[in-house]
DNA sequence: TAGGTACGTTGGTCGGC
DNA sequence: CCGACCAACGTAC
């Protein structure tokens, strides 16, 4: 056996929280936690845990007589109390079994009781401010001596500490499989300094030349064995991948399922553990003890990040300037969606060392993404922040809950229940300004930083406040609306907010971006988590007061910017646009130098005035600090409102603006919002043609002749591969009932034409491939043809050029040219007095 | 393994002519 | 054929 390499006793150990398990035992509940450190992974057990809820102290004799007949349980009174003052008791638990089995006898006799839903680690790390970073302190007693290598501590202490880089081994993964069987082809996994690929190959037969590491199997068995060997060797902490979770673990667990194999590559041996969502059939969670699983798509869009397509193709080269091996090029995806797995089977088939090199380099682009991104580094950041698990994405609900439960205990509450409040309103949204339409010469931006944050803390908007602000006197308490009021110097979420707020300008004076974005995508997740009765301390009149604040601000805000002798043309939630130049044809010519100049000055000037307007006039008013921010944001050198489509009225969330390059001449960017460019369910056409068209007019060159030429050449049938249109299907095909949109008519078109096939050829295989792929949330791609919305690969009919003269061309352009009277049908029409 | 509301556009449906 | 209304989608913040 090897000697055990375990830390010296009573050394305290840095360690960061991989992932977190209980189970009940005959000896209480037990908690299996694994983390990260600088000694390697390490295994902690706490025994003897207890589950809890609680009850009104009033419901004692009843819960007691209920319960005691059929488990064993205490119950004890509390200095806690719910939030209609009522003093609670805990019910303790020797088992989590018995809890659930106690919530429900209790909801049966309509007996309240609270935070019944908080599972036992959950309770365990969040009344210890336990997140992601930790010290163990090992007692004489728990280390363990049972398992070699491994240390396992046994009950030891644990404390929050801060997050120092933890040492990480991380594998990126990848496999491939036949498209038309449960074929597996072959695995590769890259590590730091190490890579593999296990290929189903007899190694007499082929001749594989490839400089990456490659070992071959005669059977699928042999392969699998050497997989599972291979993770528990390298022993990595994170895995990453691409759809990892529910393509290329769920594949492996099925392959190994119907093998009879035991995929034990969980730390210690331990077994995958699967979770089927409830809302969405197809989707799996997986929980791999003492590994973390990140998935690169659910995580870069929890980070915020966003692409048209979310496939590695598109993602690769939208950061990396890179794609795959097997290039996914649109026009051949068009006429055959299949191109690239049928291009996987021909390369096992006959070339395995080019299979080999594009299994790998997917690994290595995962690799390269996660790196670029730094998402590994948001995924710690988060789960540092929030105590939630490293790969759990959204929970938001889960996170407030992490943060705000244990402080609401130490100041004597227990939360109501989710549902608990009845709605009796619902609450408003930002406000957004009418805006006056046009083209001006010169448009500055100011926006508050982190609006709602900021008015959570400044006005003290807050759960626990509210609860007790009613025994207070007025003075002691900030106004809400809506007869709601805070306690002034008794709150929570506030101070919360205050934490996070001076840890994100910490997190930017040191550069640290990824750590600035996770703290602001928390803060500001703070009102929509009220504003769900999904949450238990929701409540309307809550996120009421934080926005109706809002509008205040907002109005405020652009009167006295009209005191200065601006004009506010728009403003949405928490920004204003502020005309300095006027619009175009009033503009009086001015060198764009010195106009940017001015701008900024105008700029800083105007948000001085209004950041001191707020400290004083909150200090006067309510007497409170003003935690509210405004920055200058931008200053656009050329800007453009649109009206409403048909109406003289000014659009709202959609605007054009173009931004000066102040080093370089020439390099000007255009920046568009809500406008048709920026919409995926728009054509490509409809998309160039505005972006164009814009570029042309915003730095006045011609653009007649552009437009003409579009027309021609689209009348010609030469742009016809941009005109695809592409559409979730956001239901089932079966639930468009009211109506039924061009994108589904298509689906239902192209489901019919694989039946078609399928009759004809008789070819079961590859059919039912395509048969279940019209499902909710796929996308359809479709033409508008002469015979309607048809589905784009399937297409035989002409297209109709008039319909994307008139619908998506036309409304592009004519929005921007009616400012200078003019119009595309104006354009086209001198053309054919040309002919 | 539950963050929110506000908004514009297209095209289908339906009742009126 | 037209207008009013609304379903569906994607977007801004």
């Amino acid at each position: 056996m090897d000697k055990i390499d375990l830390p010296a006793i009573n050394t305290t150990l840095e360690a960061f929280l991989l992932t977190r398990q209980w189970r009940d035992t005959a000896k209480g509940i037990v908690l299996d936690l694994w983390f990260a450190s600088q000694q390697g992974a390490c295994h902690v057990l706490i025994e003897k845990q207890q589950a809890i809820f609680f009850i009104r102290q009033q419901d004692h004799h009843l819960v007691q007589q209920l319960l005691s007949p059929t488990m064993r349980i205490t119950i004890k009174a509390l200095q806690l109390k719910n939030f209609d003052h009522q003093a609670v008791s805990g019910v303790y638990f020797t088992r989590q079994k018995d809890l659930y089995q106690a919530r429900t006898l209790l909801q049966e006799h309509h007996i309240k009781h609270y935070e019944a839903d908080i599972r036992p680690t959950e309770r365990y790390l969040m009344e210890r401010f336990l997140t992601g970073a930790v010290t163990i302190e090992p007692t004489e007693s728990s280390v363990s001596e049972k398992i070699p290598k491994k240390p396992l501590f046994i009950n030891p202490k644990i404390s929050p500490h801060k997050l120092n880089k933890p040492k990480l081994t991380i594998m990126s993964l990848d496999i491939e499989t036949a498209y038309d069987s449960q074929e597996l082809y072959c695995i590769s996994m890259l590590c730091e300094h190490w890579q593999i690929s296990l290929i189903k190959a007899d190694t007499k037969k082929e001749n594989i030349k490839n400089t990456t590491k490659i070992e071959c199997f005669l059977d699928e068995k042999s392969l699998m064995l050497r997989f599972i060997e291979l993770m528990l060797t390298q022993d990595p902490d994170i895995i990453i991948g691409w759809n990892v979770i529910n393509f290329d673990f769920r594949f492996l667990q099925k392959k190994a399922d119907s093998l009879h194999l035991s995929l034990a590559i969980g730390r210690a041996q331990s077994l995958p553990v699967w979770r089927k969502a409830q809302t969405e059939q197809a989707h799996f969670f997986l929980l791999i003890p003492g590994r973390v699983v990140l998935d690169g798509i659910e995580t870069l869009k929890s980070a915020t990040w966003n692409f048209p397509s979310f496939s590695l193709e598109s993602v690769a080269q939208n950061i990396l300037g890179r794609g795959k091996k097997i290039a996914e090029k649109e026009h051949i995806m068009q006429v055959d969606s299949l191109y690239k797995a049928k291009e996987i089977k021909r390369q096992y088939q006959q070339d395995k060392a080019a299979l080999i090199a594009y299994n790998i380099e997917d690994c290595q682009l995962v690799w390269d993404i996660f790196k670029q991104t730094q998402l590994l580094e948001f995924a710690l950041q988060r789960a540092q922040l929030t105590g939630l698990e490293m790969d759990r994405t959204g929970g938001s609900v889960a996170a407030f809950d992490n943060l705000y439960l244990p402080r609401l205990h130490r100041k004597g509450f227990v939360a109501p229940n989710v549902f608990d409040h009845k709605e009796t309103f619902s609450a408003p949204g930002g406000y957004v300004m009418n805006s006056k339409p046009g083209f001006y010469q010169s448009v500055l931006v100011l926006d508050y930083k982190s609006l709602y944050p900021a008015i959570i803390r400044t006005f003290g908007i807050d759960p626990y406040a509210r609860i007790i602000a009613e025994s207070l006197d007025k003075q002691d308490c900030i106004p809400g609306f809506n007869d709601i009021s805070f306690a002034r110097d008794d709150t929570i979420l506030p101070e919360i907010i205050e934490h996070l707020w001076q840890a994100r300008d910490q997190a930017k004076k040191e550069a640290n971006k990824t750590l600035s974005q996770a703290i602001k995508i928390i803060m500001n997740s703070f009102y929509g988590v009220l504003g769900t009765s999904g949450c238990r301390v929701h409540d309307a009149r809550l996120t009421s007061a934080i926005t109706l604040r809002g509008h205040e601000l907002m109005k405020k805000t652009a009167l006295l910017i009209e005191e200065e002798g601006y004009d506010v043309i728009y403003g949405d939630t928490d920004s204003v646009f502020v005309s300095l130049g006027g619009l175009h044809h009033l503009a009086q010519k001015q060198s764009t130098e010195t106009q940017a100049t001015q701008a900024d000055s105008i700029g800083h000037a105007l948000v001085a005035k209004i950041n001191h307007y707020w400290q004083h006039t909150l200090a006067e008013q309510y007497q409170i600090d003003s935690a509210l921010e405004m920055e200058y944001e931008v200053h656009y050198s050329k800007f453009f409102m649109p009206t409403i489509r048909g109406s003289t009225k000014g659009s709202k969330k959609r605007y054009a603006g173009m931004i000066q390059d102040k080093t370089q001449k020439n390099n000007d960017k255009i920046i568009f919002k809500g406008l048709e460019s920026v919409r995926t369910d728009w054509t490509e056409l409809a998309r160039e043609v505005q972006q164009e068209i814009y570029q042309r007019i915003f730095h006045e060159r011609p653009y007649k002749e552009y437009l003409k030429n579009i027309i021609l050449q689209l009348k010609q049938g030469q742009l016809d591969h941009k005109l695809i249109y592409r559409k979730r299907l956001r239901q089932a095909l079966s639930e468009y009932k009211k109506n039924c949109p061009p994108h589904a008519q298509a689906a239902i078109k192209a489901q019919n034409y694989i039946k078609k096939k399928e009759l004809k050829k008789n070819e079961t295989k590859q059919s039912n491939y395509q048969t279940t792929s019209y499902q909710q949330g796929c996308w359809i791609h479709y033409f508008i043809t002469k015979n309607g919305a048809e589905p784009a690969q399937y297409n035989t009919y002409a297209l109709d050029y008039d319909h994307y003269i008139e619908k998506q061309i036309a409304p592009v352009v004519d929005a921007l040219l009616s400012v200078f009277d003019s119009s595309l049908e104006k354009i086209i029409q001198t053309q054919y007095e040309l002919f």
